[in-house]
DNA sequence: AGAAACCGTTGACAAATGTCAACGGTTTTT
DNA sequence: AAAAACCGTTGACATTTGTCAACGGTTTCT
């Protein structure tokens, strides 16, 4: 279960991992299964785990006063489920995750992580580049959501989300777009035409 | 000039640095002065230095196909102006980053920074914990920006940034929030009824 | 197998926001 | 000192998006 782990950091980093530093990895990440619909994260509660995706697909949203849901991030597979805010401030998170279907996670905390940052350089590597990549994702999302129509965002998203689209009901990304399910129905219905 | 620098890093590092790391640091950071106006990146071209600004104000924005800017970043004393996904990928970028006062930076490239971060602890940690609260930060306005109206939008930013709504006029406010100048002057005109 | 929940769609209407034009009061430039 | 550019505001109107309710076709649960 730990293979899928090890290959991904060893390609993100570009760097092999010595069997030392293999066995460190799957003697620190827990292995966890969720069922469909159940929590890795309650609102309210601290961010204790940050969790690598081996099988399944999750969703991190906020809850409005309404109870309306705004997802503000989806993960599949090779993704990383965590508050990142609630995780490194222990404050309590404003958000929830759940799987969407059932899932496979290997999950490791704060402190084990900072730990083996600091024995498996590949490790380090690995979160830096993990950190650029969210740190570039996260502008251009913020960019065509302040930028752009609806219309556009949707198409922006369904040109690079593929795997998104195929794997989520249409509610759930018109909730990622900011947008109603009612709106994004109507844009696909004649985008088409 | 450089004393702002050391400061912020020292202070941010919760590290002292060593006189040769400070006389590094002096070094290696450019000093540049920019007048209102005056461009440090410019679309399509590519993002090769990160400026720490020592005074003045700058602003991070793109042109959509009607020549409409739209505000991606402000930034103030203390900030760095950056496009991130251009100087790390060196791919052309699609925003300007100006002058929005005269400004005085203290600029490094790409390769300087991860010289020194290899050089200086402090600098290294000081990277790492900025980067830290720009995820956190991003998180939050990308949240803000898919689950509030424009009016909570303005309220949350306002709390927060009291500084911004001091420097920048409406209409730049009113954009980096994504909605027009109209928008924002009827909503602070009807906030206070 | 039957009931319940879920999902996407559509219609009618309401609310939020954008667009365009104009204005007066600044501030900046010449 | 005059001219130009900038800034916030307002009105009238257009467009986009949201809200609410209903429907039929799934899929899921029991």
């Amino acid at each position: 279960m730990h293979a899928k782990l090890i290959a991904y950091i060893s390609q993100y980093a570009n760097l092999p991992l010595t069997s030392e530093e293999q066995a460190l990895i799957v003697a620190t990440f827990q292995p966890k299964k969720l069922r469909k619909k159940q929590y890795f994260l309650q609102e309210g509660d601290v961010c204790k785990y940050a969790g690598f995706i081996v099988k399944g697909a999750m969703r991190q949203y906020s809850v409005d006063d309404k109870g309306a849901e705004h997802i503000v991030h989806l993960f599949i597979e090779n993704y990383w489920a965590n508050d990142r805010e609630s995780s490194t401030m222990l404050t309590p998170s404003f958000y929830n995750i759940d799987a969407w279907e059932d899932t496979e996670l290997l999950i490791i905390t704060r402190a084990e992580m900072l730990d083996l940052m600091n024995k498996i350089p590949a490790m380090a590597q690995m979160i830096r580049l993990m950190d650029e990549r969210n740190a570039i994702a996260s502008q251009r999302r913020l960019s065509s959501t302040i930028s752009n129509t609806a219309e556009k965002r949707y198409e922006e998203f369904a040109a690079h989300h593929q795997q998104f689209i195929q794997r989520f009901p249409q509610h759930l990304i018109a909730s990622y777009l900011g947008i109603t399910k009612e709106t994004l129905s109507r844009i696909r219905n004649q985008g088409t035409k």
